[in-house]
DNA sequence: CCCACTACTCCGTGATACTGTGTAGCTGTA
DNA sequence: TACAGCTACACAGTATCACGGAGTAGTGGG
């Protein structure tokens, strides 16, 4: 699929709140599952920079953990805020998505 | 709905020529249709951008045309660049809101 | 005559995803 | 031991896009 960047704009952040709001888990691996789930062209620049902004806005509780192969990893999970955002960004996609897709069907 | 700014972006022009596809017409008629089809928010700062990114982009045919009420419009419909970006559009979109669509139920 | 509505233009802003580069730890192999 | 390759994170800069705000005009009603 080419070119994906814009249209993700807002929706991948709630893509990596969801991931992160099913299990504890870090960048590195982040990106492989997105890149496993179709978001094949996503790399993990990206990614570093939502979860600052995710830890920076306080919706995640950070920590840092050895791992047994490479560096250490930081662990992000999802407190109450991250998950009121979750919740909030699900709202809006669905929003959204049924307001495009019966643009799309007949415009009405 | 609250601020879905981000969440249209790449997604909003792709709206704009679906509007156009299905007829002739101008930024402001263009501005109200959103605004009735849930598109609350746009202004027609917003739309007057895109489709000049889009004549730019050689996928629309302009024609000026005078009003009864009010200055010239200037009408806008798609040329065979303008349906294949539509029909590109529409390719993303199915990809893109159905790989969310499934990161949402279960993650699989 | 001013106000409201129609209709378009332009400049600047802020948010976001991406690119590229660098750092660093660990493992296997030649 | 030297080096490649994978794991893992950080950071500075870039491009694109939707939006805000102000301005310019044309038309018609109170």
């Amino acid at each position: 699929m080419d070119d994906l960047t814009e249209m993700l704009k807002g929706t991948l952040e709630g893509c990596v709140l969801q991931i992160i709001g099913s299990e504890e888990t870090y960048g590195y691996a982040i990106t492989r599952r997105l890149n496993e789930l179709g978001f094949t062209d996503v790399v993990e620049g990206t990614i570093y920079t939502i979860l600052v902004r995710l830890e920076r806005n306080g919706l995640v509780q950070v920590t840092k953990r050895p791992s047994e192969r490479g560096p250490a990893r930081k662990f992000f999970a999802l407190n109450d805020a991250g998950r009121k955002e979750l919740a909030a960004f699900w709202t809006k996609w669905e929003y959204l998505s049924s307001r495009i897709d019966n643009l799309k069907e007949g415009g009405q």
